[in-house]
DNA sequence: GGATTATTAGAGAGATCTCTCTAAAACGGT
DNA sequence: ACCGTTTTAGAGAGATCTCTCTAATAATCC
């Protein structure tokens, strides 16, 4: 039917997520992603509406990838205390597998021009964090816990904590050391102790 | 002597502070500076060796002033564990008077240019960070504590803990909730309780 | 093989940004 | 009143970026 696309949708994602990881969302310009692709800048604005379009697509694409496997992790086990910390474990697995990727979870949607974005994109960027709420907020109430503070709690232990070793390690081109999951789950699990229905 | 300064550093600071906590780090450049401040151009260049120079003093201004509380906080009670508590709190309140250097506290220095700085921007960023280092591995083993990993439990306890929450909440231009403080004092203390000489 | 269609390819307009450079202005000291 | 110094003031060169627009290209379908 018509002439095959020598660079899809992914290829000149992968682009913009390398120059993000390596020069932060400022460095992904339109014209760099192209050379970085070897691809025109033509090619580019057929693919995307605009770079607000663009960065909006990086942003949600490592989000949902993240997430994807982060539900999945939180869903595996029965006993509660476990799938917190397989979420955990999760976030540093995940990050340590795609650095690229990670340095880009570690913004924030601000940062990939949130305020321009179109609808269609803030409407899947706020898809995906209800579904990810909605998840912790069960588990809170598994857990006994059901105040919005208990909530707050738990994002903290398993979220914000692991994502902030992340930041730490990954900040300044480090790699993650070995015991990273064993401490972000050693330390999820001494939050958890905090919500008022937890077994010591 | 001389015709006596219209602009003077900090107050052209506090308009790139100002830009910082709008648009990011990104949205500071000379221009919007210049505009912001209502200073023209040659102001800026007549105090900043140029837009690296500018990035690299809102950068360390930020971070000086709020280690400079930090440490103070730190070290005014002689019961480690009080002073631990203290420190927690200051980075909440301190992020909750200056909410806009707080979205500069929460980029990291590679958001502002580090690769780009001078010698002496990158030494006084050194400087500060062994000072804190310093503080926090005295503090290390004054609870009876001694591996790195277990520097690494306290600044996640001390620093990253406070500092995910503070984000969470002023991303997307939120303002920090009472609680906060309470909330990550809390989990500070939870935190140090994995630390091997606790005491429950 | 010719028509159709999605895609590549890149030139170029217009905007913005960094940084330089020159001239004028405002003060203190003598 | 004049001089030396610091600072303001802003014009302008050169670079870069976004985005548009036109033409060429390569596949499929009939």
């Amino acid at each position: 039917m018509a002439r095959p696309p020598r660079f899809d949708t992914d290829q000149l994602l992968d682009a913009a997520v390398r120059l993000a990881a390596a020069a932060g969302p400022a460095g992904v310009t339109m014209a760099a992603v192209a050379k970085e692709a070897g691809a025109p800048s033509g090619s580019l604005y057929h693919r995307f509406a605009g770079r607000n379009a663009l960065l909006a697509e990086v942003w949600l694409r490592t989000v949902e990838r993240f997430q994807e496997g982060y539900l999945r992790a939180l869903s595996a086990h029965d006993d509660m205390r476990q799938a917190a910390c397989a979420a955990t474990r999760h976030v540093v697995a995940w990050c340590r597998a795609h650095p690229d990727e990670a340095a880009v979870l570690l913004c924030s949607p601000g940062d990939f021009g949130r305020a321009d974005w179109s609808d269609e994109h803030r409407a899947r960027a706020d898809r995906g964090n209800r579904r990810l709420f909605a998840a912790l907020g069960s588990l809170t109430s598994a857990l006994g816990a059901h105040s919005a503070e208990d909530v707050e709690r738990l994002t903290l232990a398993l979220i914000d904590l692991p994502l902030s070793l992340v930041r730490r390690h990954l900040r300044d081109g480090g790699t993650l050391p070995g015991h990273a999951e064993n401490l972000v789950e050693d330390c999820a699990a001494a939050l958890l102790d905090t919500l008022p229905g937890h077994r010591a």
